[in-house]
Formats: structure tokens, sequence, C-alpha cells
DNA sequence: AGACTATTTGGCTATTCTGCCAACCAACTG
DNA sequence: CAGTTGGTTGGCAGAATAGCCAAATAGTCT
């Protein structure tokens, strides 16, 4: 495998890994409802607010999500829409698992 | 959010996270060709088999791929096909942060 | 200008992840 | 049965992540 192609990887896994951690994915899916706020998103996740601000950081920096300073709050809004559609295959994996362990204990 | 919110994302976080790795990307994306042994992926990724060997059961552990022993070989195979979809979604973003960078420097 | 609010950044510790090596296990071969 | 091959597991050192606090920044309001 040349450098090239493992660069693409490494993009590649650089954009699924920003939405592997519950809380990211927590935003998406609220982000998928419309714009929100960093403070609204603050209320619903309950954790600092920094924290909440670097998790943004990481979708933004991945490009999944965009933002825009209105006075003094900063409004975030999904850029790809797409990514919402993989959600239900995650799900499809879900229930197959859970089948599995009901199957093979 | 509730407990079995929380959860909830978790175990989704865990399926996406598994897939947020070049190296596993590349299986992925190499199963979706069809079946392959580890000591193909291994000549194909030029690392330890080891470190193969613990991706591919990183991607199990996740319920992504499913294995079989035949002889000597133990042969691997993508148990749910939809996620090759959402590679597509993936380059997407991509491209669209290449424009990104090429617009805003 | 000074006080106040919303957010980002820097820094730190604790935790998790990677990848290599070595040891081990399982199935085949002579 | 001894030797060989293909794979997994345990252990470890180094890298990357997460989340909190404190400090810095940017807009608003008086």
């Amino acid at each position: 495998m040349d450098e090239k192609t493992k660069d693409r990887y490494r993009e590649r896994a650089r954009v699924i890994k920003a939405l592997g951690h519950p809380t990211r994915l927590f935003i998406v899916d609220e982000l998928s409802r419309g714009e929100r706020c960093v403070c609204e998103l603050r209320d619903m996740i309950g954790a600092d607010i920094s924290t909440v601000s670097k998790h943004l950081s990481v979708l933004k920096g991945a490009g999944l999500v965009d933002d825009d300073k209105r006075g003094l709050q900063v409004w975030y809004r999904l850029r790809v829409p797409c990514i919402l559609k993989f959600f239900g295959c995650v799900e499809d994996v879900l229930r197959a698992n859970e089948r599995r362990v009901a199957v093979k204990p």
C-alpha cells in the first residue's frame, strides 16, 4: 500500500473518528434537528462548557459542522447531512448484535 | 439525558469507533470485495500479524465482521454490508473539505 | 471605559489506544 | 509424535484522548 493510499485512509478515519464519541454523536443527532448554540448543547449534555466546545471543535476540524457567531453566541449546524443515513446502519449492527448475544450466550 | 439514553449513544459510538482507524477502514474496504484470511490482510497491510489480529478483534467485538476457521486459516467477512454506503458520505465530507481549504486558505 | 456573558484555549492528569515482541494454542504434515 | 504454519493473547512503552479548571478573547450593555 503506497503512502498516498495510506493518507487517504487516514483522512477518512479522521472523519469517522470524530463521530466515535457518545457526546459528539449526540451533538450531531441534535444538530440534525436544527442549529444549536454552544450553551444549549451544554445544558443538554451537562458537561463543562469547555468540554463541549472541544467536542465541537473536533467535529468542525473533521468538516462535519459549521459555526457562525451571532452576537455573543456561536451557532453550530450540520455541514453534511448524509451522515444521518449512516446512523440507521449503526442501529442495524446493534440489533444484529443483540440477536447474536441472544443466540450465542 | 437519562442513563439509558447515554448507554445507547455509548453503544453507537463503540461501533463507529471501531471504524475510526485507517487500518480497520482498509480491512472493511477489502472485505467488501470478499472473504479474506488474516495472512492475506497482513500482507496487504504490512504490519505485524498480531497487530492485524487485534484490529480484526476490535471489528468483531463491534459486530462488524464475522470469522470462521477453515483448516489452519481464519477467514473474515463483513457482517453488515450497509456500512459501505456510509463511505460514500465520508468521501463527500472530504471533497467538501478540499473545497473549504481552497476557498479559505 | 468597566462590568458582564458566551465561548475558546492552555495546561494538567487520568485513561484509553497502538503496535511490537514473546509466549501460547490449534490444526496440519511427515 | 515432533515440527511447522497461521492466529490469538499478554504485556509493555509510547502516543493520543477526555474532561476539568483557570485564563484569555470577543461582543454587549450601561
